[in-house]
DNA sequence: TCTGGGGTCCTGTTCCTC
DNA sequence: TCTGGAGGAACAGGACCC
């Protein structure tokens, strides 16, 4: 056990939510809410303006917009958040060699490896320089703990939300953790809590005078004694760089169940090849393949086959899911399928050779683009991501399918031949509604309504939402190429009233 | 109201082999 | 040849996390 506080765990704050505000002026300070937009979406990340209303990651989509009808409804834009998350990874990078991402927002740096950090003051001196450099470079704010475990850096740095910093005194630690509730804890959700509940233990002090001998008997030995451990504040976890992955997976589920069994089929023989074109991607392969149904009624049922050795082929994943779907009854309807490998191996040379000129075949890469796919294709509601600004802003949800290669999901970025960059407010019934402004601007742009088939709008890449020559968020641009930065105003944010040109 | 997607880890059961 | 136990692999499901 270390005895200075020099486990650092960053956590960017409502950062899906928080990158799409600072890439639209027009969203900054609204209730900005991004997820699924289909009828089975649920949140990925709410604004803290939207969490105001009660709204809150993981609710189904339809709750939130009954609880905040005007917020803003986004689709995630994964390569946005991934160039910002690199930007981040590369500002912990410089701290230390030892950086564990757990995910695109949120990462563990141990200062000690570096020395970059040795006690209480220097390590929160680290900290208070990390918060400034990721604002200055990314336009985000991100919260920052600082303890001499992880968990309690992790705990260290929900505390510190929004925008701060909490360091965890060495020596505090079972004085702070003891009245909070069990849920504090990492790896106890709301199943293990009601279990503890039960047995009449509410707080993490509770745990702790339970004993291991009773938390084993009452959640089994892996988690029992992990859990005591942790109720002592004692957790040793090493922070790891590199960690393979084991096992690669790709789920889809409809807006609409299905029923047609040969439907089914053919949805499993995408998504084993969407699975196996990951796994050649990562430059793996896998000897287990598991299929993933859930019924109409929300049960959810795997079933797995274990090949004699390890495979990228698509054919031969194909064939398993298929052979696994037949052991499988999907009367009465299928709202998710999914297939995954796992017992993952490195790719070998013999492999390449040996599934050469095979290629995987088309069909399931038309949705490679970044919204979460909650729904295929064929459902028709894909084409249509009804957010909006505002319900005026918003069109009904299309049914119509656009064409091919025209869909305009809410949030996503346009340029238009005249008007220059912008992004998808809404579209439906062939239209679409554009917000003119890019992240440098310090007001809303302007509003303006297309055919969805305008010749002149195309899709764009995202801004980077800090000008890349200054590194410094600039409000005012007024000398700059960016148009929108002196655009007045916006009134009216609704479709067709197609507003003077910029 | 209605519940995503991509993961990890653990547990209990069943089956096979020695 | 039969039986039983131990141990491991495979399989299915559940809980949890972001």
């Amino acid at each position: 056990m270390r005895t200075a506080p020099t486990i650092l765990h960053l956590d960017m704050d409502a950062f899906y939510a928080s990158a799409e505000q600072a890439a639209k002026p027009s969203l900054r300070g609204k209730a900005v809410v991004v997820g699924g937009l289909g009828p089975r979406g649920v949140v990925a990340t709410a604004s803290y303006e939207a969490r105001r209303f009660g709204v809150h990651s993981a609710m189904p989509m339809g709750q939130a917009r009954r609880l905040a009808p005007h917020a803003a409804y986004l689709v995630p834009r994964f390569r946005l958040y991934r160039d910002i998350s690199e930007q981040v990874m590369a500002l912990l990078r410089e701290l230390s060699p030892l950086v564990e991402p757990l995910s695109l927002d949120e990462a563990f740096v141990d200062l000690e490896a570096a020395e970059a950090a040795w006690d209480a003051a220097s390590a929160e001196a680290v900290g208070v320089r990390l918060r400034a450099d990721i604002r200055r470079v990314t336009g985000l704010t991100g919260s920052v703990g600082l303890a001499v475990s992880k968990m309690l850096a992790k705990i260290a740095s929900e505390q510190a939300k929004p925008d701060g910093l909490v360091l965890i005194p060495p020596g505090t630690e079972r004085a702070l953790l003891g009245p909070k509730t069990v849920r504090i804890l990492p790896g106890v959700g709301p199943a293990t809590a009601e279990h503890l509940r039960r047995a009449g233990i509410h707080t993490v002090e509770e745990i702790a005078e339970a004993g291991e001998d009773e938390l084993v008997r009452l959640l089994g030995k892996a988690h029992g004694s992990h859990l005591y451990e942790m109720a002592l504040a004692r957790d040793e976890r090493p922070v790891v760089a590199e960690r393979d992955s084991k096992s690669v997976s790709v789920e889809d589920t409809y807006d609409i169940d299905i029923h047609d069994r040969v439907r089914v089929r053919g949805e499993v023989r995408r998504l084993a090849d969407r699975c196996v074109e990951r796994l050649r991607e990562a430059g793996r392969s896998g000897r287990t393949v598991v299929l993933k149904v859930r019924r109409y009624d929300f049960s959810t049922l795997t079933r797995s086959e274990t090949l004699r050795g390890p495979t990228d082929d698509p054919a031969v994943v194909r064939e398993a899911a298929a052979r696994l779907l037949e052991a499988v009854d999907t009367t009465g309807g299928v709202r998710l399928l999914g297939v995954g490998v796992s017992g993952l191996a490195d790719f070998t040379q013999e492999d390449l050779f040996a599934q050469a000129g095979e290629g995987v075949t088309g069909g399931g890469t038309e949705e490679a683009g970044e919204e979460t796919a909650a729904a295929g294709p064929e459902e028709g509601a894909a084409a249509a991501p009804a957010g909006a600004l505002t319900e005026a802003a918003a069109p009904a949800p299309a049914t119509a399918a656009e064409p091919p290669g025209r869909r305009w999901p809410a949030g996503h970025d346009v340029r238009h031949a005249e008007y220059g960059p912008g992004w998808v407010q809404g579209s439906g019934l062939g239209r679409v509604t554009v917000r003119f402004e890019t992240p440098y601007a310090d007001r809303p742009g302007r509003v303006r309504t297309f055919r969805a088939d305008d010749p002149a709008l195309v899709s764009a890449d995202p801004l980077p939402l800090v000008r890349p020559q200054d590194g410094r968020r600039s409000p005012q641009v007024g000398s700059s190429s960016s148009a929108p930065a002196t655009w007045p105003n916006e009134t009216s944010g609704e479709p067709g009233t197609a507003t003077s040109r910029p």
